[in-house]
RNA sequence: GCCCUGGUAGUAUAGUCAGGUCCAGUAUGCCCGGCUGUCACCCGGGCGAUCCCGGGUUCAAAUCCCGGCCAGGGCGCCA
């Protein structure tokens, strides 16, 4: 490749020659000049064409189009002219692709396309400034994951995603024939995750799961990318500390480094403060009925009833903790002396649950207990509870779904537009 | 899986309730021409839609009815 400098590097080397690259923003055509926005991942600045100068390479037969991919040497140089201050006199223009005519949608123009079309061309829609924002800042609160919960000691590892059995029961399940025998996508790395603690002690893993389930709502997804962590000799107290603390340090970490992003999606990030309100579920059941709210214990909450708590609760985030059995899944440990409670909890944050987790059973005759109380048949999961024959230490874990988390960051009201290439119950291309 | 709303040029929409005036209007895009520096340039001309698919009612369907597919919203299921 040729030797390339960025648009905004450019800027700050006035009267150097240099080679920009990048898209065609616009270009504008007059009888003596052409105007070209020329963009890249840096920025965008207007090259100015004197048409007719015969010292312009590349110059006399120049026909261009949006998102055209060019080169331009030449030199970036102060302008009172220019609404920029600076614009860029070229030397030779080269088009390196042209872009077909007319483009799906409009990228930069007024009209704007919907969420569907914009998929269906999401390689370019990629190119749109809020498209960027979103997955920059989901960057972010991916790498200061990585950071922060690898500093604290955690061993980053990779669960498989094809297994034999359902891990949590609950959700459908994708079949998949695997030689003579049949698999499952994996609904949760819960397991693994598991196995993986008992003998690691600290241990996290970034991946993604699918959930056969034909839901169609804004806040679902058939195949999402889960942030992981499970501890040795801990309670759902201990992880649910290491969870604010996450998502506290990933929420300063988009407000520190995307400040530009987040203006381009005209969000404010407000950090909640520490210890974040710890509700238990009988309490957030008490709250919601003496709010008029009909609703009976032992229920999961609503949507609504979710989004009423955040209104009594008069905060961003909060947990929920105490959960009754019947709401969780098998793997929840028992409360001591009220076994219809279990250690589980739920992070609510802006309206949404984003993570939850629990302390998990480790004895394997109240694992037992407990498959058989779900409706399973312990038989199915010898392996599982084997793993914890063996010297299992008391553990606990959670998990933060990524789309979800960047939503409520970002403010997205679908989760389609924080996921790259969603899949949901209809769309599997591109 | 259920309920509601919608599907009209590349994109975004008007028209649909009260069928004929619509071989479909507007914006933007695209193509051509003009324009002494534009900045969402401007001006003029042109291109582009079997009105989602299939069936029905009618002298006549973008418009009414039925089925299907797809999209958006709500719920359920689901963490």
């Amino acid at each position: 490749m040729f030797e390339r400098t960025y648009i905004e590097e450019a800027k700050g080397r006035l009267g150097e020659r240099v080679t920009l690259a990048g898209w065609v923003t616009r270009t504008r055509d007059l009888r003596k000049f052409l105007f070209i926005i020329l963009r890249d991942s840096s920025g965008e600045i207007q090259v100015t064409v004197k048409k007719g100068d015969e010292s312009i390479e590349g110059a006399s037969d120049l026909t261009l189009g949006r998102e055209d991919v060019i080169k331009v040497t030449g030199r970036a140089v102060e302008s009172g002219v220019v609404h920029a201050g600076v614009e860029f006199i070229p030397e030779s223009i080269e088009v390196l692709n042209k872009a077909k005519q007319p483009l799906p949608f409009d990228l930069f123009g007024t009209v704007g396309a919907e969420l569907d079309t914009r998929l269906n061309y999401r390689f370019m829609d990629f190119r749109a400034p809020k498209t960027q924002a979103i997955f920059r800042i989901q960057n972010v609160l991916l790498t200061a994951f990585r950071r922060f919960i690898t500093e604290k000691g955690y061993l980053e590892f990779q669960p498989p995603c094809i297994i034999a059995s359902a891990s949590e029961g609950g959700a459908e399940l994708f079949r998949l024939p695997y030689f003579e025998k049949e698999a499952f996508l994996a609904q949760s790395p819960q397991l693994y995750k598991q196995m993986a603690a008992i003998s690691f002690e600290k241990v996290f893993t970034v991946t993604p799961i699918w959930r056969a389930e034909k839901f169609n709502t804004p806040t679902h997804l058939n195949e999402i990318r889960q942030m992981d962590i499970e501890q040795a000799f801990a309670d759902d107290e201990t992880v649910m500390k290491v969870l604010e603390e996450t998502l506290v340090y990933m929420l300063e970490a988009v407000r520190e480094e995307s400040p530009e992003d987040l203006e381009h999606l005209s969000r404010e990030i407000t950090v909640p403060e520490l210890p974040l309100r710890r509700l238990t579920y009988s309490e957030a059941v008490e709250q919601l009925q003496k709010a008029g709210e009909e609703m009976v214990w032992g229920e999961d909450f609503t949507k609504a009833q979710e989004q009423r708590l955040m209104e009594i609760v008069g905060r961003e985030a909060f947990f929920i903790k105490d959960w009754p059995s019947v709401q969780k899944p098998f793997y929840a440990m028992p409360h001591e002396e009220n076994p219809d409670l279990v250690h589980a909890f739920d992070l609510v944050y802006n309206g949404i649950e984003l993570s939850s987790g629990t302390q998990r059973v480790h004895i394997p005759e109240i694992l037992r207990q407990q498959l058989r109380k779900n409706g399973l048949n312990p038989e199915d999961f010898t392996h599982y509870i084997e793993s914890f024959s063996y010297g299992a230490p008391p553990h606990a874990g959670w998990s933060i779904g990524l789309e979800r988390l960047t939503m409520s960051v970002t403010g997205m009201e679908n989760i389609r537009e924080c996921c790259m290439f969603p899949r949901d119950r209809d769309r599997l291309v591109p």
